[in-house]
DNA sequence: CCCCTAACTGAACACTGTCTAATTTAAAAT
DNA sequence: ATTTTAAATTAGACAGTGTTCAGTTAGGGG
């Protein structure tokens, strides 16, 4: 076939992701295949190529997409949430991980090759879920400890990470740790009370 | 050819291994052959899958070795160390991750089909390094806090773990944070401090 | 009407893990 | 010394992957 007027050039490019990070959610990073995305849309294996250019834009695009999800879903959860909002942000980090778990392990699993930069697109979207979390470490904090809202939130979204993956990946369990979403709110808290004393 | 009399069973299992180690650090994960593995010992591909049985398997065997590397260098850094011994730990953590990347990247790529269990054999290193952190720990817990030690052990390793991730993938360099040695340092003693206090 | 150009295809290539029939060879048995 | 046996090793076949690209198709403008 040729030119086809039922699909724009960005409906396309719009379809392909939606279908790929459905196929990511089912089979996971490592059973990925751009081939299995294209027969689901019935289109041939050569458009993908023709609209992502490879293989890894078309994940990084996929991993964008899981990223809006991603903070769509803590942002819904906070919305109508007064007092212990960490918790609740918390609670929406794991819970988001569990439900995506193949797409939210896709995050970590791709790499670009050393020399190629995370495009600016992708950038923005990590740094949009990362202010989420500045802006409530912030509000926890006394006035005159702001400063550290930011050094502080990065650190903890590194510590919760690592609980989160930890849990998915079997470490947790394999260590009896029954409680990872709990482990991690008491680091959060040890951490914040330490920002809020003196020095 | 058919029996070779130069290598035995056991030795040529080895060989592969280390071999394998050898090349995933070389190219890592994603990129790791197991018939590379075989043309670079002079063996074919049909060879390891007589003696490891499947892709799985081999990249099991060398994450095995990866963490018994893991833990000699842990162990040999805290050797003649005294005073701030968790600090060396966590030096120690990031020091092995990022001059064996690859290798350490590998333990956190590779994940089993759901429905196989993690062998005893893995498991027991995993536990193993988890130990030393235990005790390194409940030296620096008050005597009637001691009980903690496990589970503060653990969720600290995550910790670490998480920080250590997002050195290796980026993240921390994209958000700015130049220290992350530090921050993980100054994440772990809140939490000491915290589990030394009352209740 | 024809031509042009963007869209789209699918075969070809080099690679992967996996399996297995066939082969080789050392050692054991005669 | 010769035969038998069984373990070790091979290499080709298979189905799958990402990637490329010469070729086909179809709509819009002249």
């Amino acid at each position: 076939m040729g030119r086809r007027s039922d699909h724009s050039r960005a409906e396309l490019r719009q379809m392909i992701q939606i279908e790929g990070h459905r196929q990511m959610s089912d089979v996971g990073f490592a059973h990925f295949s751009a081939r299995e995305v294209a027969k689901r849309i019935g289109y041939s294996i050569g458009t993908i190529y023709n609209v992502f250019g490879s293989h890894d834009q078309l994940i990084l695009s996929i991993n964008a997409r899981t990223l809006d999800l991603w903070q769509e879903h803590l942002e819904n959860r906070l919305k109508h949430v007064s007092k212990n909002r960490l918790k609740a942000a918390i609670h929406a980090y794991f819970e988001f991980a569990v439900s995506q778990r193949h797409a939210w392990t896709a995050l970590y699993d791709f790499r670009l090759p050393p020399d190629v930069p995370m495009p600016e697109y992708y950038q923005k979207k990590v740094k949009a879920i990362t202010s989420v979390v500045e802006t409530e470490i912030a509000t926890v904090l006394p006035e005159n400890r702001r400063e550290k809202a930011v050094p502080l939130a990065r650190s903890l979204l590194a510590s919760v990470h690592g609980h989160c993956f930890f849990a998915l990946n079997g470490t947790f369990a394999l260590l009896g740790e029954s409680d990872p979403v709990g482990a991690a709110y008491a680091r959060v808290c040890e951490a914040v009370e330490a920002a809020g004393s003196d020095s």
